[in-house]
DNA sequence: TAATTAACTTTGCAATACAAAGTACTTTTA
DNA sequence: TAAAAGTACTTTGTATTGCAAAGTTAATTA
């Protein structure tokens, strides 16, 4: 049991990291925009859970021109992924302990 | 996916309640001891998480004497049941999107 | 040249989490 | 019988987190 909680990732205990990870697991990239619109969520409030997450090495950001407009995109990293699979794992084994 | 984010429950966001929780799904009751050993949290800490779900009616207090010994018990109610149960729901279809 | 857009950073505040200390009541031990 | 210990808290103090809103930078379009 406490073997469960510890394998708990701290970093998806906020329901937007969590949608950020969900999102770029499904989809290989994202930019600012996309994300801001999924997750109904201020700027600020995004840019900073996308700071905690690239602070983790969970995510590689990519800044670049597309036509005149700057744009920023959000892609999950080797090292993102597995800690989200494992942290999902982690749910799974609550899920069947819990049904 | 804005849909999905907001099924999940603020209350189970915590690491400490998801297992509190967990554990009252599978164990009929448990008391505070038996909470606080399986937990690994300090007695304030594991008070007021528990306090925290008996504000919301997720879970049903039972103070009685075992013995000599003062002894409070802890059980999910139906209302806590399905709550928990509509958050590991909500997290089971965050899993089947993003394997 | 003023307004707009994109992607932030900063600020300020409110909520949360936690350990540690304190409390009330009882029982056990010296 | 006085002191220590156990149970289940409550209170206190602090650190962290989350968030909205406002401010910032740099380029762009009206």
């Amino acid at each position: 049991m406490k073997d469960h909680l510890e394998a708990l990732n701290k970093a998806f205990e906020s329901r937007v990291r969590l949608g950020i990870m969900s999102l770029l697991m499904v989809n290989a990239d994202m930019d600012f925009g996309m994300l801001k619109e999924q997750l109904k969520i201020t700027d600020g409030n995004l840019a900073s859970h996308l700071n905690a997450l690239d602070k983790l090495g969970y995510i590689l950001i990519t800044k670049q021109f597309i036509g005149k407009k700057p744009n920023t995109s959000y892609a999950a990293t080797d090292h993102g992924r597995k800690a989200f699979s494992d942290h999902l794992d982690a749910l799974e084994r609550f899920i069947s302990r819990s049904v």
